[in-house]
RNA sequence: GCCGAGGUGGUGUAGCCAGGUCAGCAUAGCGGCCUGUCGAGCCGCCGACCCGGGUUCAAAUCCCGGCCUCGGCGCCA
């Protein structure tokens, strides 16, 4: 019979006299047992040795009537330890005794080796590459723009310092001013997989201050609907992506992933503010709605369409950045995608007239010249354009019902968090 | 930034409101028994009241201050 070779992390130490059985999670992802009788001395002795999550290597031959409830079991011949872990773990491996999430984040490289931490991840790799691999066989390329900006101008949000050499450098809070000056560079069909930075204190389960998006730029659209026909598109992939290829994820994970029912709804301004009236949330005419509207408009279309995802479109053009395109005032062309409740991503279509652009500058009470870095390339000419950004680990959190969002990123970074 | 909740062995909790047995339980760790376990089982052991004041004969418990954490809102992805 072949001898087989199992590498991994021992998982179960179970110990019964005269026989001992070792449950291995191998790399391939395999559970394997290791099944040790006392005869077999020097196994036996090797084996009384392991503890819990210790790194080893063992060989032997299958077990011919495997009785494990297991994937593979094995009768081992050699077992040699790579790395021995400390007995005393900080953190309960089996799982029985399930640590808090700020327990365990001190401790993340441990708790990660739980099937469940193990899953979400694979699933999220699922969702961007089927994001990406839609973009891609649209005609997009990935580009990569600057994390460190000269100037904290963008939307007003907090931002990060950075020493850069004696100057005053910005992490940025958002991809999107370079992604419109990459349009005018002429790449008409862009995206950017990266990271951004908020500077706010915010203490929720949705925020952190450090998070990744997939942001989309694409020019010479008729408007912002072409937009949001991409977005659509492309969350739907990539979700289809992870029903295809997560089947056992998401069983570990206890989720039912269904693909999304399109097309998504679209509410707009200033209608939302009726809906919301009549849910019983009054809304100030002009102003944006919060949470609470978020939530509410989530079980609006949910009763009407069915639908967990949806969009926002027209937003108030006063509750929005400088570049954003003006539709009928007061409203813009802008968009929200929310799903389950939860805002995504922002985008739509962008002012590209670099006259207007300079008047929506100075109506937000901005310095144009601080500016000028952006907008003068505006004058030579700039296509009609818009985007959007999703924000992955709000996609992955809201996909697979995770209660924090902290669940969803290997090593978070918020307000108190910066360790490991 | 505003508001609320909470800090008890390595981990997770009970006890606190009505102050008074060696601070209970589970899990992990250590030791023992056990030849088919699979959350193995059984027996034993080790291990904790966030910090500093105060009230009281007596404080995990009540009061004050501090530190830390979580969450809701705002802002946003």
């Amino acid at each position: 019979m072949v001898e087989l070779i199992v590498e991994g992390w021992v998982r179960g130490i179970r110990k019964l006299g005269k026989i001992m059985f070792i449950v291995v999670d191998s790399k391939e992802g395999a559970r394997v047992q290791l099944t040790i009788r006392k005869q077999s001395s020097g196994v036996w002795r090797e084996a009384s040795n392991l503890t819990l999550e210790s790194v080893i290597r063992a060989e032997g031959k299958p077990v011919e009537a495997k009785i494990a409830k297991v994937d593979l079991e094995i009768a081992p011949e050699r077992i040699e330890v790579l790395s021995k872990a400390d007995p005393k773990l900080p953190i309960d491996p089996t799982g029985r005794t399930p640590a808090l999430l700020d327990t365990r984040l001190d401790y993340r490289p441990l708790d990660l080796r739980r099937p469940e931490a193990q899953a979400i991840f694979r699933v999220q790799s699922a969702l961007v590459e089927g994001m990406e691999s839609y973009l891609r066989s649209r005609g997009f390329i990935r580009v990569f723009t600057p994390v460190l900006i000269g100037a904290a101008s963008e939307s007003g949000a907090e931002v990060f310092e950075v020493n850069y050499f004696g100057r005053r450098a910005y992490l940025r809070q958002d991809p999107q001013l370079h992604r419109q000056l990459t349009i005018i560079a002429g790449f008409p069909k862009i995206y950017d997989l990266g990271p951004s930075w908020r500077a706010e204190k915010s203490h929720t389960t949705r925020h952190l201050t450090e998070f990744n998006s997939i942001a989309v730029e694409m020019a010479f659209i008729r408007d912002e609907h072409d937009v949001m026909k991409v977005e659509e598109e492309m969350v739907v992939a990539g979700v289809r992506n992870v029903i295809e290829k997560c089947e056992k994820e998401l069983s570990i994970l206890g989720v039912d992933v269904d693909e999304p029912k399109t097309p998504f709804p679209e509410v707009r301004f200033p209608e939302v503010y009726d809906i919301l009236e009549e849910m019983g949330c009054k809304v100030e005419y002009g102003e944006s709605y919060g949470t609470e509207g978020e939530r509410l408009l989530w079980e609006y279309v949910r009763e009407k369409y069915g639908a967990d995802f949806f969009f926002v479109n027209r937003f108030p053009f006063a509750e929005k950045p400088f570049y954003v395109m003006k539709a009928e005032p007061p409203w813009a062309r802008s968009v929200d995608l929310i799903y389950k409740g939860l805002e995504l991503s922002s985008g739509g279509q962008r002012e590209h007239r670099y006259s207007v652009l300079v008047e929506q500058i100075l109506e937000k009470g901005l310095d144009p010249e601080s500016l000028e870095w952006f907008t003068e390339f505006f004058k030579y000419g700039a296509p009609p354009h818009g985007g959007f950004a999703v924000g992955i680990e709000r996609l992955t959190k809201q996909l697979l019902n995770l209660p924090n969002i902290r669940e969803a990123v290997l090593f978070p970074r918020d307000v108190k968090r910066l360790l490991p």
